[in-house]
DNA sequence: GTCTTTGATATCCTTTAGATATCATTCAGG
DNA sequence: CCTGAATGATATCTAAAGGATATCAAAGAC
């Protein structure tokens, strides 16, 4: 018994005629009247009664009509239903993302592109640092990380999302506040620093790390914290200055100024990262929406 | 999408390996690769992810499999439900009789039987008169009639179940009550009749009047009633004569004596009566069992 | 009684499922 | 790092099943 024979019984038992049953599922009538025959061969009792050019259901045909269509939908329910997740119209997409991704106008577009083209898709955004995003895509606890540049396994695969100058935040009342003028790291070097700690996790302090000692600086750290918002308050309150990408401009505090900086290297890079092997569809057509989306 | 293929796939799904499901499913792993391959195209997206010589289902495989499960179980259901009551091991048989029907070893016989060999059929007995059979056994209210010789329109058929001497009903204390010797037909009809009105509709009124006329006799009715008991009755109260088929020899009756006829064509007749065509399965294992019991 | 309707049957063809042989990849173990 | 076993994919062929065409048989309708 197949699908295929519950839909002919479905027909016939509708149409209670062969002919139109047939012209209905799009086949002759010789088969049809095969098919019904050999079910009710399978079933070992007639479902049908051919009498005088007319066509009644058996008692055991109203209810293998009743279970037919029972069957057939919930056939279909499940074709639908595992389509749609399968073709990542429905589900889940997990994305991590680092504290400065939103400051860039990229992600809430691509977020707003995705939400509308796939409605029923949801969507969980979970706020990591870069180095804590490793961990949930290896385990498939996370779709997407978007993240600082990071050493990454090579179960992992990533690609650049954003490359944005990075700029030097100074207190207005200092020194290196009085102007807007570019500023080069040796410059920068000369004042002391305020950064983040190696737990925070961030890409960025390998980053200030390698742009530093390539000039064979050694930047005075006098604070070492956990987010970039306290950088930022920190320079405010004049403890130090620091060294963030463009994006932190967004971040406007009073006694807060950012200069740019006249090396040309220093750049800093948002990387999109996912398993690179066995990606789900949403994450693909995220990742699609997002190609279109640094194209456009 | 076909019932095999969800077989196929759910085999898959549950040993996590395409050679090991294929030995199952009795098939070789080649078509089998194919026909999730083909499921898989079909449904618009991944179910297994066939990773370094190790399978694991996607999210849309998960549900899949549930979904599939779900499927293939109801449908097995439907086949079984639907056997079954095709093959007249379930569903319901209901059967009219007369009321002098159950005094034969016959028909009690016949039950046991057909209960011990199909224990799941709803078997609904029915007492009506012969004449009160016809109409639900065209209309399909009856599936097999148990009656006395009638007038059947051509959509019924019958067969004789049981052939029976006819007996006079006499009162003990009467003339005629004093001997057990056979008696006539002539000898009765001397005699006043309580008998069946045409109303009661049993086929015995029609072979009471037959065998009369035939030899000229026209016995002077005392008494029309409705049944049996009622004329077994009155002949005790010594209000008249009556003649009945031998079965109802089992109703003692004080002061009723039974006495065989002399007329070698005073018989009587049971019939099991049922629609010529489209015979239910359950009326048909009846019939069966009720031949047996004849033969044996 | 003849014609039309309609399901069944017979035969042939097309499609599809399945078998066999082989390949590509991967990972275990030396 | 290389070799060999394991395992799913691919290619090709065969067998079986589904479907089409032609025709028949039974039963109403006129």
């Amino acid at each position: 018994m197949e699908l295929r024979t519950l839909r002919y019984f479905v027909a016939v038992a509708e149409e209670l005629h062969f002919s139109r049953a047939a012209a209905r599922l799009g086949i002759s009538q010789p088969p049809l009247s095969q098919q019904i025959k050999a079910l009710e061969e399978e079933l070992g009792g007639r479902l049908l009664v051919r009498t005088n050019r007319r066509v009644a259901l058996t008692a055991a045909g109203e209810l293998f009509l009743d279970e037919a269509r029972e069957v057939l939908a919930r056939a279909e329910r499940a074709s639908r239903l595992v389509s749609r997740l399968g073709r990542g119209e429905s589900g889940q997409l997990r994305i991590g993302f680092t504290t400065s991704v939103p400051l860039t106008p990229l992600l809430p577009r691509t977020l707003t592109h995705y939400r509308q083209r796939y409605p029923d898709v949801d969507l969980r955004m979970h706020e990591l640092n870069s180095q804590r995003q490793i961990a949930p895509l290896l385990e498939g606890d996370l779709d997407i990380g978007i993240m600082r540049p990071a050493t990454l396994p090579p179960e992992l695969s990533a690609f650049t999302l954003i490359r944005e100058p990075l700029v030097a935040v100074v207190n207005a009342q200092s020194e290196l506040g009085a102007s807007d003028t570019p500023l080069s790291l040796a410059e920068l070097a000369t004042q002391p620093f305020v950064y983040f700690s190696p737990a925070a996790g961030t890409g960025l302090l390998d980053q200030f790390n390698v742009l530093f000692a390539q000039r064979g600086l050694t930047p005075r750290l006098v604070q070492e914290v956990g987010g970039p918002n306290t950088i930022i308050s920190l320079v405010a309150s004049g403890l130090g200055v620091s060294l963030l990408p463009e994006s932190f401009r967004h971040i406007h505090i009073d006694n807060v100024r950012y200069r740019p900086i006249s090396d040309a290297d220093a750049r800093s890079e948002v990387w999109l990262t996912h398993p690179r092997h066995h990606l789900t569809p949403q994450a693909q057509h995220f990742i699609q929406i997002v190609r279109e989306a640094i194209a456009g």
